[in-house]
DNA sequence: AACATCGTCAACCGCAATTCT
DNA sequence: CAGAATTGCGGTTGACGATGT
């Protein structure tokens, strides 16, 4: 590990007299802070000169006193040529969402297909995304996000990943293999025997329901904390007991890798790679695992991220919403989560229909650029008639970007395995004995065919809310202003 | 008018990977 | 081969303006 000489020196910064802060070592002073068109021009100039690249010579070169770090970020945002500035078209604004349902947080990948668009522009919009929505009440993914569209298909495994993601990738595999093939049947069981064990339930609590890096402010609330292979390996004997009954209920990650996809095009090939991969987020709907709409005492197989439930921002109790009367369809852009009780039982899985997007993003994202990539991106052809979001104003009067795509829109031939009821339903199964919490599209499928063999489903909403609250440890249970350590779930 | 809140944006920071010496 | 330097990425922070109270 090391550090520029930013890094070295930022703990000395003074004021500049320009306001901005200056870095002091090594006999320059690096000043930090906003840009001055003046600077603008000095490091312009440079690259016209030099060419991008090399940012630590600038200070060799110039007279600009900034970090090559600052240096690089200065031009990769703000002055490289064909930077599309101003806001996020409505068609890019629904690329980013798919494309961050498929990747999670690989904001450069995401602006290798936004011509013009930088990461941190994608990372911020996604940022205050977020923010919106949680403040709204709204899932995080349009419904219009089908499993199909997120799985993470070996296409796009081979194409995109990079280099340290195939070594992970390897890593989970290996960590799949040999050292833990021990995912917990039933936390809650596990921790209330062996209450010794529970922080390293709790870890693997944390990291089925997170990533090791939080992406979102809100995924942050999660610590992010991911089991080495030594804790893995330790694991097992902490569980003595669970990891040789575990082992028999989950499948090696090949399993998952191989047998998912070709189950079903809808199968719900729920990631066994940890935290290590976007392709964590493999289930993403209007809700996820990603949205984390499933409760924490529900023991997750696969990664799923941070980002919380919709219901989860919400001061009352998530379980209260779902039990909530409906509304009328469409009556307010801000009432999705309730559309989908509203929702009448589905019937019949349907296959899938259209990617759109997606599979427009698929062969784009094998054009693989170099670090100069944003200079001579090919255009991505959008489609044209992704129609614009209207504003309107949120339940607290603000005006809020509205989420058109997330207006549920009732089918009554598809039943989506992704919707919290179904997934909440998988839970109350298992709580009324069915084996398992869903862990492959087969258990999946199971569910499915329970909720479709003549169960009520709204029944099954009361059913489920209620007993959830045999598991008050859920963080469904808490208000988002209010959420508990996941150390203490 | 003052204050609070929110959204947006730019920049920084820490970390890890890669490249260089 | 080891350590240093550089680069890139993702998370976070803070400034600032707009808007609401």
């Amino acid at each position: 590990m090391s550090y520029s000489s930013d890094d070295l020196m930022h703990s000395f910064y003074d004021e500049s007299p320009a306001g901005g802060r200056s870095s002091r070592g090594k006999g320059s002073v690096l000043k930090k802070g906003p840009w001055t068109s003046k600077e603008d021009g000095i490091l312009i100039n440079y690259v016209n000169t030099y060419g991008e690249g090399n940012w630590s010579a600038v200070q060799k070169h110039t007279s600009l006193a900034r970090c090559g770090k600052s240096c690089r970020l200065r031009w990769a945002n703000h002055l490289r040529p064909n930077l599309k500035k101003g806001a996020f078209s409505p068609e890019e604004e629904r690329l980013i969402v798919k494309m961050h349902a498929k990747m999670g947080n690989k904001w450069a990948h995401m602006a290798e297909q936004l011509p013009g668009r930088t990461d941190n522009e994608i990372k911020n919009y996604w940022n205050t995304r977020i923010k919106r929505r949680h403040r709204a009440g709204l899932p995080l993914y349009p419904p219009e996000l089908h499993v199909e569209d997120l799985q993470w298909s070996e296409e796009y495994i081979t194409s995109n990943i990079t280099r340290v993601d195939r070594r992970r990738h390897q890593d989970c595999l290996q960590f799949g293999n040999s050292k833990a093939d021990v995912l917990f049947d039933d936390l809650n069981f596990a921790t209330s025997l062996l209450p010794v064990a529970s922080d390293v339930s709790d870890m693997f609590t944390c990291n089925m329901l997170g990533t090791g890096g939080s992406s979102s402010p809100y995924e942050s609330y999660m610590p992010p904390i991911l089991p080495s292979p030594k804790q893995l390996r330790e694991s097992g004997s902490l569980f003595p007991m669970c990891s040789s009954n575990i082992k028999q209920e989950f499948h090696s990650p090949e399993h998952f890798q191989n047998t998912a996809p070709q189950k079903s095009p809808r199968s719900c090939s729920i990631s066994p790679y940890g935290n290590q991969h976007p392709s964590d987020v493999l289930i993403s709907d209007s809700h996820t695992f990603t949205d984390g709409m499933i409760p924490t005492s529900i023991p997750l197989f696969g990664a799923v991220k941070l980002e919380l439930p919709s219901f989860q921002y919400s001061e009352t109790s998530a379980f209260d919403q779902w039990k909530t009367t409906p509304s009328p369809p469409h009556s307010d852009p801000l009432d999705s989560v309730d559309a989908y009780i509203q929702s009448p039982p589905p019937l019949e899985i349907e296959e899938s229909s259209d990617t759109g997007l997606l599979d427009m993003l698929l062969p784009n994202a094998k054009i693989k650029t170099s670090a100069k990539r944003s200079m001579d991106l090919p255009e991505i052809p959008i489609p044209t008639q992704l129609s614009a979001g209207e504003n309107s104003p949120d339940s607290a009067g603000n005006l809020v970007k509205t989420e058109e795509l997330d207006q549920q829109v009732w089918e009554p031939n598809r039943v989506d395995i992704t919707r919290p009821d179904v997934l909440l339903a998988s839970s109350w199964l298992d709580q009324q004995g069915c084996v398992g919490i869903v862990r492959d599209s087969s258990s999946m499928s199971d569910a499915l065919a329970f909720l479709l063999g003549g169960e009520d489903i709204e029944n099954s909403y009361v059913t489920v809310a209620s007993s959830s609250g045999q598991t008050q440890q859920g963080v469904g249970s808490c208000t988002w202003t209010n959420m508990p350590p996941v150390w203490s779930l």
